[in-house]
DNA sequence: GACTTTAGTTTACAACTGTAATCGTTTTTC
DNA sequence: GAAAAACGATTACAGTTGTAAACTAAAGTC
């Protein structure tokens, strides 16, 4: 198994940074009663996940008298941001206009989510390349008989 | 551990199905070269992956003479997009625009995709919200003190 | 202060994953 | 046709993940 450099959290996982960086700071209550009613999760599930994150470094315990205060040590926007990396490692480069393209067709957006996607794409327009460069190995893509 | 109703597989299973979506029929030895190549698996490896998918009914194994020729049962398409999906099923609605925007900057893209994009961009112009749906439980994000 | 609740820690345990060696057959190959 | 190579199946085994009970110690309650 390979050691990650960035660490990375599995779904469940993430169900509890969600409620820490939604609260700023939470105690193990709050986790657990989120989660017991969205996940129907018994308080020792919730549990072991917060201790494994902590032991992964990813939630901050303060003591705080004989419990702790948890905090995020990693802000959700990069934690997406690592996670969605990760996604297009597995895809070759030049399919990634068309899959952004699959999500953003089915998503809901507001009209500032639009004007933000809007500048991001006029950016892109001065950036674009005839043709994307492939990243895979022979045999992992048909980048020379793809159009 | 929860039954997923949509078949999915891990990444390492994807670079297995990654040679066989793009030979159309691959024969164990494609594969297992591919792979030795490019992750440095040994053939057994290759093959237990083989072996699951298989069980899994991702890939389909035709006998042909004492060996089988394997092709995917499903579309490199569709499972990138199920794996999209997953992943937005992992965050709040309202972080969605967002997300696809950082994925929009961090990729590289064609013409081609740009136009495409645009396209789509038009078309959710037409259909854009006031204010996206949050669809988290109360505890998992803080939609209303959000903008 | 005895009893109950709560929080954190330890232990459990099966399924899933990554990584492969070994085994039993066929199929090649000289 | 005997030896070598290739292929698929079986077995192995440790680490990860999901799910949780049990245990321990502190804190609140009557």
């Amino acid at each position: 198994m390979v050691t990650r450099e960035k660490v990375e959290m599995t779904a469940s996982e993430r169900e509890v940074m969600r409620v820490v960086w939604t609260l700023g700071n939470a105690t193990s209550k709050d986790i657990v009663d989120v989660l017991e009613r969205k996940r129907d999760w018994k308080p020792a599930t919730a549990k072991t996940f917060i201790g494994r994150l902590v032991k992964k470094g990813i939630l901050f315990a303060e003591p705080h008298g004989n419990k702790y205060i948890y905090t995020a040590a990693i802000s959700e926007e990069d934690s997406v941001k690592t996670a969605a990396e990760r996604f297009f490692e597995q895809i070759c480069h030049k399919q990634a206009g068309k899959t952004i393209a699959d999500m953003l067709a089915g998503a809901t957006l507001s009209h500032q989510d639009v004007e933000l996607l809007q500048s991001v794409l006029d950016d892109k327009k001065k950036h674009s390349v005839d043709k994307v460069a492939c990243n895979c190995v022979p045999g992992q893509c048909n980048c020379s008989t793809q159009r």
